[in-house]
DNA sequence: TAGTCCCTAGGTATTATTCCCTAGGTCGAT
DNA sequence: ATCGACCTAGGGAATAATACCTAGGGACTA
C-alpha cells in the first residue's frame, strides 16, 4: 500500500536498486530514473511525491535540477543525497530550497524520517499550491479592463473613483465588477480580496 | 558611517576583536558579546540588525540561541560561523532557519557579502513585521464582539447574516462594524481584510 | 458574413452600507 | 458613587452596491 511516490535519481545503479528496495519496504511508491534529464522528460504525467536525488549526476547535477524545477513551478521537496559533499556544499543545498542534505553512508531511518517529512510537506504545499493556481488562471482569463477594476477594489477605491480613474462611466464599473466576481467565482468583496492576495498580486 | 549593526558573539576574545575590526573597517556598526546568555540579556535595548555567532560557546550554544531567538520572536537574520562544523550540523542549522552557516577559516569577503544579505533580508523582513505586529495589536485591542463581526466580514458575511448568527440586530453590527474600522484604521473593508490577512488569522 | 468577445452605458428597483441623531443597561475602577 | 467602556438598539437620510432590463460599436475568427 503506497501512502507516498518517492522519485529517485541516481547514476548508480547499485544504489538505485538498494534504495528502491528500502523504499518499497517501508511501503513508499519508488521510481527510479538513471539521471535528472531522463527524470524531466516525462514529468509532466508523473505523480507528486518528493525527489531523492544525488548530487553529482552526468547531464545535470542534483543543484541544477532544483533550479529547473523551480522555473518549472514544480515544487515537491527534493531531498539530497551525497557521497562528496562538504558543509558550504550542504549550505548552498539547503539556501536553494531542498528539503533534506544527507551524507553516504546514511542511516535508514534518517533517509526515511526525512523522506515522511518531505512528503507530508509536500502535501501541504500543494493544496496551498492548488487553490493559488486556480486563482491565478481565473486572474489571466479576466480581460485588461476587469483587472484594472479588481485592482481598484483590491484598493479598496469605491466604483465612482475607479469609474474617474479610468475615465469611464460609474455604470460601466459596475458591468465589470459583476462579471468580475462571477469569473472570479467570488461570492464577496472579501473572498475576492483574499484570493487575490493569496495569488501573490500586491 | 553605519550601515548596519552586526552583533558578534564568540567565547573567543581574539576571534570577537578579529571580527569587530574587520567588520568596523567595512563600515558596519559592530558589537561583540562573549557569550549568547549576555547577548540574551539586554537584546531589548539595543538596536536590530544582524547576529553573527559561534556555535560552540559555554553556556548557551549558536543553535539554542536560534530556539530562544524565535521564542522571542526576534527574527533577525543569524549568520553562523564555526570551527567544528559537520555537514549534518550545517544543515540543522538551516533547517532552523539560520541565513547562512561558515565555516572558519573563512574567507573575508564571503563573510562580508553573507553580512549584507543578512541585513538586507532583515531590513525587509522587518517592514513586513512591524506592519504586521501593528495590526496585531489592533486587533487585540478589540472587544469580543467587535472581533466577532470582524471574523464575519471577513468571512464575507453581510451585516444581516451576521446580526442573524450572533442573535443581536442588524443595527448593532452596524455600530460593531463602524467601530471596528474605526479602531483598525481601515478606510476600507478591503484594506480590513488585507490587514487581517498579514495579521496572519486564517 | 455571421458569431463571439470586449468595451461601453443608460433605466429601474432592491438591498446594503454609512453617517447623523438618540438612549438604556451592566460592569469594573477610581 | 460617578466615570468610562462595552453591549444593546431604534429613527432617518444619504450613498453605494446589486440585480434585472436594454443596446450599440469594434475587433477577431470561423
Amino acid at each position: 500500500m503506497a501512502e507516498g511516490t518517492v522519485h529517485v535519481l541516481d547514476d548508480d545503479e547499485a544504489m538505485r536498486d538498494s534504495l528502491a528496495f528500502l523504499l518499497d519496504c517501508a511501503g513508499l511508491n519508488v521510481r527510479t530514473y538513471e539521471s535528472a534529464l531522463v527524470f524531466l522528460k516525462d514529468l509532466e504525467r508523473m505523480e507528486r511525491g518528493c525527489i531523492v536525488t544525488d548530487i553529482r549526476m552526468p547531464g545535470m547535477s542534483g543543484l541544477e535540477l532544483v533550479e529547473r524545477l523551480k522555473e518549472l513551478e514544480i515544487d515537491d521537496p527534493v531531498i539530497v543525497i551525497t557521497g562528496h559533499g562538504d558543509v558550504p556544499l550542504a549550505v548552498q543545498a539547503m539556501k536553494a530550497g531542498v528539503s533534506d542534505f544527507i551524507e553516504k553512508p546514511f542511516s535508514e531511518d534518517l533517509l526515511l524520517s526525512a523522506i515522511r517529512t518531505a512528503l507530508a510537506r509536500g502535501d501541504e504545499r500543494r493544496e496551498q499550491d492548488e487553490e493559488r493556481k486556480a486563482v491565478s488562471a481565473r486572474i489571466e482569463a479576466l480581460s485588461a479592463r476587469e483587472r484594472q477594476v479588481l485592482d481598484g477594489l483590491v484598493e479598496g477605491k469605491p466604483n465612482k473613483i475607479m469609474a474617474f480613474d479610468l475615465g469611464i462611466s460609474a455604470r460601466t464599473v459596475e458591468v465589470y465588477r459583476a462579471n468580475l466576481m462571477t469569473k472570479m467565482q467570488a461570492q464577496s468583496l472579501s473572498q475576492l480580496v483574499r484570493m487575490t492576495l493569496l495569488a501573490g498580486r500586491t
